[in-house]
Formats: C-alpha cells, sequence, structure tokens
DNA sequence: TGTTATAAAATTGGCGCCAATTTTGGTGCA
DNA sequence: TGCACCAAAATTGGCGCCAATTTTATAACA
C-alpha cells in the first residue's frame, strides 16, 4: 500500500525499539549523522523518524540545537503508568466478558511462552514475548483502538532496562501475575483480573 | 523554546481545526499547493504537518496520491467513543475524590458559558466552549497525560459539524448533561457522574 | 456512441545545498 | 590559574529542484 511510508514507519520503530534497548540512554542526544550511518538512511528519512518520535514524546527536540531521548520525569512516569492501569483495569470487564475457552487456552500458552524466555531468552526477547502476551489480553477487550494506544503509551515510559528487567525476581513475579491474569479471565472474574492488573503495570516501575 | 517547533504545530492545529469545522470534508484531497496558498506556507512545512496529521489518524496517505481527510469507519468511531467513555469513566472516581467546592464553581461557571453560547454563538464557539468545560472536569482526575490523551482521541473522531451539532435540541440536552455532571461532582457521587459522562460521550455521535 | 490507448498536465516525493545557530577549542588578559 | 572573549568547526534547519507516479484530456478505433 504505502511504500514511502512502510520505509519511515520501519526506520520509527527501529530508532525506538534502539530507545527501549538502551542503546539510546534518556537524556542522550540523537545526531543525524550518525543515525544516518547507523541506519544507512537519507538525511530527510531520519529527520521525519525524528519529528515523529518527537510526536510520540518519545524523544524531545530542542530548538538548534536536536533532538535527544525523553527523560521521564518522575511525575510524568508516574502518571503514564496510573494511566495505563486507568484503562487496563477498566477493560477488564470487556475481557473477562469475550474471553472464550480458546482464548484462555491462547493466553495460557503465551504466558508459558514469557516464563520460558525468563529462562533462556535475551532482554529483548522477554520484552517482545511480555508484549505479544498483553497485546492478546487487551485485544479481548474487542476494542483495537484500545490496543494501539495502550501499545503508544507503553512507548511513551522512558525505558530503564537496567532497572526495569534488571532482577530476575521481579521478572518471575511478572511471569507469575500474568498466570494469575490468565486465572483471573478463566474464573471470569473482572474484579480480580483488575487487581492484578493494577498491580502488574504499577509495579513494573 | 522552540521556535521552528510552533510554527509547525500551529500549522498542524489550524489545519485541523478546519478539518473539525467542516472546511475539509472527510474523504476530501488535501493538495500542497492548495493548501501552501491557503495557509502561506512553504510546502516542507506542509508536507511534515500532513505527515504529523497523518500520524494523528486525522487525515489518510495513500501513496503517490495524497493525504485526504479521514473517513471514519463505522466501527472505527464507535471504538473511539467507547474508548473515551471507558476511560472518562475511570477517570470519574478521580475528579470526585479531587474536587474542592471551588472547582464545583469553575465547572459551573463554564457550563454556564457553554449554555450561553448555545444560545448566542457560532458553532466554533460552543466547540470550543464544550471543549474547555471537558478539559477542566478532566483535570480534575489529577492526571495531565489524560487530558491531553482525551483531547488526541477526540481529534481522531471525523467531524460531522452538520450532523453533531445539527439540532438544537442535542445540544441543550449536552448543556444539560453538562449541569447534571456538576450535580454529580458536587454530590460527590462519582457513580452517577460516570453514568452522565457515558451517556454524554456515546450519544454524541 | 462507448472504449481503449496515448500523450500532456498536475501532483507527489526524495535529495542535496547552503544559511543560521550552537558548540567547541584556543588565546589573551587580569 | 581562572575567566572572558573570539574564531573555527560541527550541527541543525529551511528551501528549491527534479525525477517518479498518477490523473486528466485527447484522439483513434471497434
Amino acid at each position: 500500500m504505502d511504500d514511502h511510508n512502510s520505509a519511515s514507519t520501519e526506520l520509527v520503530e527501529r530508532i525506538a525499539k534502539d530507545i527501549q534497548a538502551g542503546t539510546f540512554t534518556p537524556g542522550s542526544w540523537l545526531k543525524q549523522v550518525e543515525l544516518q550511518r547507523k541506519y544507512q538512511a537519507s538525511r530527510p528519512m531520519i529527520r521525519l523518524a525524528l519529528d515523529r518520535l518527537s510526536q510520540k514524546r518519545i524523544i524531545q527536540h530542542a530548538q538548534n540545537r536536536g533532538y535527544y531521548v525523553h527523560e521521564g520525569d518522575g511525575d510524568e512516569v508516574m502518571e503514564l503508568l496510573d494511566l495505563r492501569a486507568m484503562i487496563e483495569c477498566a477493560a477488564a470487564h470487556r475481557i473477562v466478558a469475550n474471553a472464550t475457552e480458546k482464548h484462555c487456552d491462547t493466553l495460557y500458552a503465551l504466558a508459558r511462552d514469557f516464563d520460558e524466555k525468563t529462562e533462556t531468552g535475551s532482554i529483548l526477547e522477554q520484552y517482545e514475548a511480555n508484549l505479544i502476551f498483553h497485546r492478546e489480553l487487551l485485544s479481548l477487550s474487542g476494542n483495537l483502538q484500545l490496543v494501539t494506544l495502550i501499545e503508544d503509551l507503553r512507548h511513551r515510559i522512558p525505558s530503564a532496562p537496567a532497572s526495569q528487567w534488571q532482577t530476575r525476581a521481579r521478572v518471575k513475579q511478572s511471569s507469575a501475575e500474568h498466570f494469575q491474569m490468565v486465572e483471573a479471565v478463566s474464573r471470569r472474574s473482572a474484579n480480580d483480573l483488575a487487581d492484578v492488573m493494577r498491580k502488574h503495570i504499577l509495579q513494573t516501575k
């Protein structure tokens, strides 16, 4: 469909992923020539990608100085997490209402998948398995806009990979919470699901 | 702070407002030369604005064909309204918890303001007075991210000014609902507030 | 008369250039 | 030695150009 669009979109996603992965730490400058080399893209492409990322609040822009990775204000991060929790909890009722037996099985499989990555996989693999689980869970709300919205919100939360997924204990707890969510869905308990989700999100600082 | 940014941001807002106002109807093409004339801006500026609007899902892009005003899929519009309702209702509890007497007075004043615009003001004035009321109400949630998020969501709902604010009856009902919201806040009834908000949002098709 | 092929016009899209601004490094002075 | 000032280098930012594609208009043909 769109050829040009896919090129720049892909570029945006690659940079965003590298920011999440910690290749570019919060506060560091994203120099255009450097990005040109790193991603083998033309200058205008890079500039477009940077503008899009700044619109998404993933990076910030300073006139005549350039773009730098957004440093999460303590309050802002809390607000974003809070907002995520609000929305996802509100979706809990829809999720349990729409979930069939088959959906539960799928969710369980994805939860197991994440759990395995916990042991063997790289941090990036863990991150992605986690994303897939949550995407599947939220899609049960029946509202596709909600799924993409939450994903956008996620991107806006500054990555601190070192602290975020640092302790194995925290990752393991996340995995355990995933199973608790699946269980709550199976039991058709919206309130329990909402509780676990809120805890899951807010603790995943 | 940002000079360049403010220029393009302003341009984006002007075009967005014109789209909301119905100057550009859903489905119509946004030709770059035309926009250049209309907004007295350079080609790259226009292109940047168009890209930003397409990222915001306000307009859509077709490779080598151009940009056109996003035509709301029936389902998509419903999902967006549904999402708005979910989030705002979830915020209802926070709102009543944070609202002081003074806040209620402010809200009442804004509700009255909208009501007056209902009689005397232009459609655009009504639209803006409505926006201000809701912004004030939502800001009581204590979460600034939520306020801007809802505003973004609003922009993504295709305007049909002719049908949206067409009937005076509907506008009057909106105004009445505003007062009901203020009353619910005053009575510290989160559930009532949530109910009115949901109704208000979903009926404002 | 309706349809297809072709050419001209219009529109979009990518790229490089150069000016404006900021940062950096060095020099002179108290 | 520390500080202020100045010049050079680096970086960003806006603009116009031209190629690629699509659309429209025209003409030829069944």
